[in-house]
DNA sequence: GCTTGGTTTTCCGGCATGTGGGATGGGGGC
DNA sequence: GCCCCCATCCCACATGCCGGAAAACCAAGC
């Protein structure tokens, strides 16, 4: 069973390895013993009883006293330097706050990220329609408000291949048809905005708006989420298209 | 001179070399070329070529059109689901929102990593002193509100590496006698809270109380930074260690 | 007590894998 | 034109990883 070419559980060059043992680590997974590691990630025990002994030495992975493991603070320090996560985050915040405090809704911020969304921040608007989402969490890009500016904005074979594959639904409401999110894609485009009206859930509407950085390239998006039928979405839009240039002004380019 | 058997800039493990590829970015650097990493990281050109290239296609590691090497989002996503980083953050921000609303001051959260503080968050007052700490930046753990309480409650062996090592002077307040150190401590076990008077800037005053985690262990630190003099410490003193508790409540266990 | 099913840990010989000096090609700045 | 710095590629060598297997461990359950 050593002789495949391919790695698809098997022998592979070493970093890959070490990689795929973080990223066996999930929301679900947070924390795992090491048969589960081994499990998740497809490796042989001992080989992610030697990689997990080094990498809890440098401080990526940390160990409970039940003996579990878990991503350790040395990592998160180290992916705070993330330009288009901590970077982002922490440069946006004021204004996402100021548009938070005004509507009282729900505020997101978001990248794409290969074929879908990461959700960078949120600020749960006080009594607003609760949000499913995660920071750090990754979503489809044909559903949301955010995720229709991403994509929309996104290189052409990367939207191709979203249009191309499977689109997830999530109620009667979502474009599923890529002829007509093709043409919704245009209107974002047109519009500098985005609408989504109850394509995630029955009750939930967003706008979203793109930031751009100093070259003119859309690298996130800015989302407000309301009750389905509560405001009209246009004014909705202004607001969050002005918040997204403030934005884009303060980022200039993200390093 | 390749005989030497130590690897201080050398040969050695496979993955140790990567993590020090990893931790050659700083908040100083967060976008390298590769001969900087290189350097920075002491690894031959072509080694860091290759690890990086491996590194890239994982997405531990982005590249800008400048050619530079940048964290890359997808390890932010997965450094998310540090318990002791984000998952701390998350459960703690409300109740760190309550205290910064009602005190208009500086709120952090900090937790101990090695013979350091890492900061988990800080929420800027409107208007409050001006604080020098980022999220995810390190800081010596004898001055502040929050290093206090977390050396306090740290485990001897810790604590004693800590005293014993030369110990970081900001301003003429502060205290860097580790006898008077180790009363202070004392103190700050007996009282519940830390008082750190202008011993980071002559005009800042901070106080910090414990987080525990359902078994008890002393896990973060909750500090208010406020002006020198404005304020009696004590009734703050109050607020914070209410807010420390509620947190640690809120807590349970951090998975 | 002993047995059973699940762990985590250690060991070791063979060979796959990573290693890094040096050569190649590019790109600015002066 | 020159020079300096940078990224990329190549390849002979031996290093350090690999993972099966066995042993140590733990917690129930009979």
């Amino acid at each position: 069973m050593r002789q495949a070419g391919a790695n698809p559980g098997g022998t592979g060059p070493v970093l890959a390895r070490a990689l795929r043992l973080l990223g066996a680590f999930s929301a679900e997974h947070p924390a795992m013993t090491l048969s589960e590691l081994s499990r998740r990630s497809g490796l042989p025990v001992s080989t992610v009883h030697r990689m997990a002994g080094e990498l809890l030495g440098w401080g990526a992975l940390e160990r409970g006293d039940d003996g579990r493991y878990r991503i350790g603070l040395r990592l998160w320090e180290v992916a705070a330097l993330a330009p288009r996560g901590q970077g982002l985050r922490e440069r946006a915040l004021p204004f996402l706050e100021d548009l938070s405090q005004i509507t009282r809704e729900n505020v997101q911020l978001a990248v794409r990220e290969g074929t879908e969304l990461v959700f960078v921040e949120r600020i749960a608007g006080s009594g607003a329609v609760p949000v499913l989402t995660r920071v750090g969490g990754r979503f489809a890009l044909t559903a949301t408000g955010g995720g229709l500016v991403l994509l929309a904005h996104a290189p052409d074979d990367v939207r191709e291949d979203v249009l191309g594959g499977p689109i997830p639904r999530f109620t009667e409401y979502t474009v599923t048809d890529p002829a007509r999110l093709r043409a919704l894609l245009a209107d974002v485009r047109a519009n500098g905005y985005s609408i989504s009206d109850r394509q995630v859930t029955d009750d939930a509407l967003s706008v979203g708006a793109p930031i751009r950085d100093a070259r003119g390239a859309v690298v996130a998006a800015v989302s407000l989420v309301v009750h389905h039928g509560v405001a009209a979405p246009h004014p909705l839009a202004a607001l969050v298209r002005t918040s997204a240039r403030a934005i884009s002004r303060a980022l200039g380019s993200i390093d």
